[in-house]
DNA sequence: CGCCAGGGTCTCG
DNA sequence: CGAGACCATGGC
């Protein structure tokens, strides 16, 4: 099998990988990550700084992890404090994936107040039990708005999802029953967006800013959990405030990309230093 | 045992 | 709008 890079763009694809967008890709021995691109298998490795996909699936990958990003430019527009160019040379290559809609918000409503390992455990529970088979890989597809909204409260639960399940099967319910279209809404100026995703149950500022950034290609949009707050506290050396000045802080102070440069400070904070 | 985790919602000023 | 209480779960 002849693996082919579909682009030339430089990635760095452990830390794509591993910087808490996704929670169902793994990393086998010999350096290949496996995972599933909504109900499509998908392999990839990494070779000098670029990526390598399996045959035919070229313009999946080249899609799946942003490779038409530019990076260079978005580098240019990095801020200059301290914390920032650390992370940016500590992540350099790190792109953001473009997820499917309701994989994307569905998870990151499981997500709150939830230890990155604890998501994936969650995300894992629900494809076994809720998910389709997926022919050529052992991940099932996640769980579809109608299979969720056809579960019981109970048995979401019961893949750990503690109060988080209700909201979880609320919003399924909501889609599944067509009064949301996640892909419609796709159309609409980010503060509409914005409005409609924090409309639904279990999406706050975070979640919605979450899904605005790894769904909805808003290269803008900031979520601001409990790291990134501590990275901004940081910036304005110990100032605290409310949240809404910490986003207004972050809008300024991040710039045109604010979004990549809070996944590479992110990934910065929680991988260590 | 206490503490923390990619928070949201409701209530009360 | 802002602050506080409450909401489950699991690992350390």
């Amino acid at each position: 099998m002849t693996w082919r890079a579909p682009s030339d763009a430089p990635i760095a694809l452990d830390a794509t990988l591993g910087s808490g967008q996704v929670f169902h890709w793994k990393k086998d021995v010999e350096g290949i990550w496996h995972g599933l691109v909504g109900d499509v298998p998908l392999r990839v490795r990494e070779r000098g700084g670029r990526l390598l996909a399996e045959p035919g699936r070229g313009g999946l990958a080249r899609r799946y992890f942003s490779l038409d990003h530019p990076l260079e430019e978005i580098y240019a527009r990095f801020p200059v404090d301290r914390a920032s160019i650390e992370a940016l040379e500590m992540c350099r290559g790190l792109r953001m994936i473009r997820q499917p809609r309701w994989e994307c918000l569905a998870t990151f409503i499981t997500s709150s107040m939830k230890k990155v390992a604890h998501i994936r455990a969650m995300s894992t529970a629900l494809r076994l039990k809720y998910g389709t088979p997926v022919a050529g890989s052992d991940i099932r597809a996640y769980p579809s708005p109608e299979a969720l909204a056809a579960a019981s409260e109970q048995g979401i639960r019961e893949c750990g999802l503690g109060y988080r399940s209700g909201n979880l099967l609320l919003t399924a319910r909501r889609i599944a029953d067509g009064l949301t279209d996640l892909d419609a809404l796709a159309a609409l100026p980010t503060p509409d967006l914005r409005r409609a995703l924090e409309g639904l149950p279990g999406v706050g500022v975070k979640v919605a800013n979450c899904a605005l950034l790894f769904a909805y290609e808003r290269l803008d949009a900031v979520p601001i959990d409990v790291w990134i707050r501590r990275v901004l506290l940081t910036m304005r050396n110990g100032r605290s405030g409310t949240p809404s000045q910490f986003a207004r802080y972050a809008r300024l102070r991040l710039g045109p990309y604010a979004g990549y440069v809070q996944q590479y400070l992110f990934h910065r904070a929680r991988t260590g230093l």
